[in-house]
DNA sequence: CGAATCGTTCGATGTTCGTAGAACGTCGAA
DNA sequence: TTCGACGTTCTACGAACATCGAACGATTCG
């Protein structure tokens, strides 16, 4: 039933970590959180339904993007930079570049408190 | 109907390029071709139809990555290297480097004449 | 306890994708 | 011109995907 765990770092694939950077909200969600801070679910704006933001961030997390921790209610949200950087060095930062210089994942923000 | 044409520097859009990366054996001719030198259609080894193989050349051709040559019924492909390079500095290296460490796309092969 | 909040999961829908085989168009060779 | 080689396109199909609304489970607050 439950797939939602954190890869492991040396089970992180190069395949699911491209097939989740192919959708531009997901790429919008990775820019967002491309600084290192922690963001709230509740904080992340996307013109998607909450449904399919919660799926978005499955695909991330199950890739090994990023990292969920639960607290409460709420759930904060973390980039793995230093994870994928061992694993992949260079591929995020130079998604990230290209993703800025493309317009990637412009739909999404974040409301900064 | 054909849609088969090399896009422009400028129009290589980030989403298409991920997603072209994101299969095994698309990686696997990527990786084939990284050296920039230019292979023959009939020298490339997968373990897929042809018109599977035919399918994948067209989706990285489509996607900016590569360009395709025809000369008389025979064709040859090249990997846009410094075009995608240009339009996103580090990625395809970045990736070929990942790919390799990870085993991404070892299913390809070429036979070197 | 009851109500509200938060994020996930379920069910459904329409789309896209990877794959293969068959038919086709083109070109060079006999 | 007839034949064979080469690569593309067509057609089909099952799997995976993006999306939404509704229902759900957990937790906090009144």
């Amino acid at each position: 039933m439950r797939a939602a765990e954190h890869p492991d770092l040396t089970e992180i694939g190069l395949t699911e970590v491209m097939a989740a950077l192919s959708d531009p909200i997901r790429v919008g969600l990775v820019r967002v959180l491309a600084d290192g801070e922690e963001r709230g679910w509740g904080e992340l704006r996307a013109p998607i339904a909450k449904s399919t933001l919660s799926h978005h961030l499955r695909v991330l997390r199950d890739a090994g993007l990023t990292r969920t921790r639960k607290e409460g209610t709420r759930c904060w949200v973390t980039l793995r930079g230093d994870d994928v950087e061992a694993r992949f060095p260079g591929l995020l930062s130079a998604v990230l570049t290209a993703a800025q210089a493309d317009g990637t994942g412009h739909q999404v923000s974040v409301d900064t408190d």
